[in-house]
DNA sequence: GTCTATACGGGGATAGAC
DNA sequence: GTCTATCCCCGTATAGAC
């Protein structure tokens, strides 16, 4: 499956990469990757056939990347609390990460996403897991009074979106709100003791 | 401000409106913008000479309605309570009628975003405000016991990210967790519920 | 204002030499 | 495998008749 690649390919992808996540599907060039990838166009058709082609390969690896480490943030363990603790932070520091990339796939997700979906079943499918693992435990889970975990679904929405927002809204928000910034190490500690903080509310009911 | 158009200006503007959200700027085609308008080419340059200048006109009408009704949803009256309760009431109106035009300006956001922070400061001086109204608020309200509300920077992200996620994940989501459905009435009730009881044991501590 | 016809350039793709 | 040169379509834009 990993088929080694030689560096010329391996420098393809990485310029296609680069250049997909930035301009977009139809908005990249074939001619800018062969420039960045320090190659001419000839020889991006000789590797990778068409434009779309090259495409579905990079765009594949990325969400392959992507799932393959969200899935894995998912997977938490006996102990919900500290479990979900990890999930956050493991989570964050992936979003916080890839901040491109998830502005890409949630715009590729805007088209259907079936691909995406294709990708993610596979992915679901190689790690065991019937459905979100997160979710799962969830349902199952238990508050500190014992009680069942109220809402699980409506709970898992609002981690997600508490996660993913401040990334996907940056480039606005810091011209909004000049005092919010996430790419700066602090604002990422602050914003995980906050959800923390917001699980523990939500637990201790 | 207003310039009334004329039927043939207001359906290319209708038609680019569309052809722009679903595609984006690069992937929308002059010929499709045409037919849906019921035109041909030559009379969409005949009325907004260029395509960068028909997406800037597009664009910006957008941008400016979905600012106003943001920017409307978060001026909240004296009682912080029921006023974030009716932030959330409309502003998730405003995305779950919209979820097109969400993602869309997400994926402009991504690219710097710097047209639309222009429109948005307008907004604001249009509006009379200095910065954004419902974070003032939040600065300056008190929890039931009478102290200050903490990180209210945070609780504003955790706001937004929590009403704004299930729509423009939804395709994906849609399969993944196929309970959920964000095009359900029933589930926008929901999950404006889900929101304000975060609300709740937020402000009741 | 609205059309047909066409110019022009860009960009994906290929041929063929090395 | 890698290059140069070229093809050719498609998409933007314009000319000009009505």
């Amino acid at each position: 499956m990993p088929e080694l690649q030689n560096e010329t390919e391996q420098q393809i992808i990485e310029a296609a990469t680069d250049v997909f996540l930035e301009k977009g599907k139809s908005g990249a060039r074939m001619q800018e990757i062969a420039d960045r990838a320090g190659i001419n166009k000839a020889l991006l058709h000789y590797y990778f056939r068409s434009k779309i082609l090259l495409y579905q390969r990079v765009f594949a690896s990325q969400a392959k990347i992507l799932f393959s480490g969200m899935l894995e943030a998912m997977v938490v363990g006996q102990d919900l609390r500290s479990g979900l603790y990890g999930f956050v932070d493991r989570y964050m520091d992936i979003v916080a990460g890839n901040p491109r990339l998830i502005s890409f796939i949630m715009w590729e997700i805007r088209e259907g996403g079936e691909e995406m979906s294709r990708i993610l079943k596979e992915k679901f499918q190689e790690m065991g897991f019937q459905s979100v693992p997160l979710l799962e435990v969830l349902r199952t889970g238990k508050t500190t009074s014992g009680n069942p975990i109220p809402n699980p679904e409506q709970f898992f929405l609002s981690l997600m979106g508490m996660c993913i927002y401040p990334f996907i809204a940056r480039p606005l928000l810091t011209r909004v709100v000049p005092e919010l910034r996430p790419e700066d190490p602090d604002f990422l500690t602050a914003r995980k003791q906050h959800i923390m903080a917001f699980i523990d509310t939500y637990l201790d009911r």
